[in-house]
DNA sequence: CTGTATCCTCATCGATACTG
DNA sequence: CAGTATCGATGAGGATACAG
C-alpha cells in the first residue's frame, strides 16, 4: 500500500474523535441496547430494527477495539457470541440517555 | 402525543434523528464555539481549524432549520451575521460537555 | 464579509449470497 | 448462530472559484 495521506486522523478535535466511536449510525443503538445488560449478537440483531448483519458487525468491531464492548465466544454448538459494555462503556449510559432526553423534547 | 408507552423501536430512531442534527462531522464543534456566546461567521471559520467555507454554512442551515442556532443578519457593509444557540440549542452544553469530559478520559 | 456554485473523491451504508 | 465476501448506490465532505 502505498502512503496515502490519513484525511481522518488529520484533525485532533476530540469532538470528532468520540463522534468515529459512536457516531457511526448504528452505535449507540447498540450501545443503549447493550445498558441492561450483556447481549448476544442475534439478540442485538432482533432488538435493532433496520440493522443489518453487515453493519451490525462492522460497529460491534469498532466498538470492541475503542474499548466499549467486550466479546466473549462460548465453544458452543452452534456458537455463542456475548457482547458486554465496558465500564467504559456503560459510563456513557447517563450521556446518552440525556440525548435522548434531549430529543424526545425538541425533536419529536 | 398520549402514548406514553414508547417502544423500543421508536427509542432508536430517536437516537438516529439526534444524530442527523447533530451527528455531522462539524456540527458539536459548531456548538462548542458558540457555548460562549454569539459568534459571527467569520469568526466561528477561524475557531474551527479545517472546517471550510462550504460545511460551515451547510451545518448551520440545518442547524438552524432544527431550532438550535438563530440567524440574525445585519444590514451594514460589509454584511454581518451572527449565530446564537437558541435555548434548545444551550440545553446541548452539559451534553456534549459530558461527552468531551468522557472523550478526554478514554479516547486520549 | 458571507455566502453560492461546481466538481470530485471516498467512506458509509444496504442488499444479497455464502460459510464454519 | 455468527459471522464473511462482494457489489453497488448514495451522499457527506473537501477544494476551488466566484458573487452580492
Amino acid at each position: 500500500m502505498k502512503e496515502k495521506k490519513i484525511k481522518k486522523n488529520d484533525e485532533r478535535c476530540a469532538l470528532q474523535e468520540i463522534l468515529g466511536v459512536i457516531g457511526g449510525k448504528w452505535s449507540m443503538s447498540i450501545i443503549y441496547a447493550l445498558f441492561p445488560g450483556t447481549k448476544r449478537f442475534s439478540e442485538l440483531e432482533r432488538l435493532i430494527p433496520g440493522i443489518n448483519t453487515r453493519m451490525l458487525v462492522k460497529e460491534l468491531k469498532n466498538m470492541e477495539a475503542n474499548g466499549i464492548v467486550v466479546r466473549n465466544v462460548y465453544a458452543t454448538v452452534p456458537p455463542t457470541v456475548e457482547y458486554t459494555l465496558t465500564a467504559k462503556g456503560a459510563q456513557l449510559e447517563p450521556i446518552i440517555n440525556d440525548l435522548y432526553k434531549w430529543g424526545l423534547e425538541y425533536i419529536s
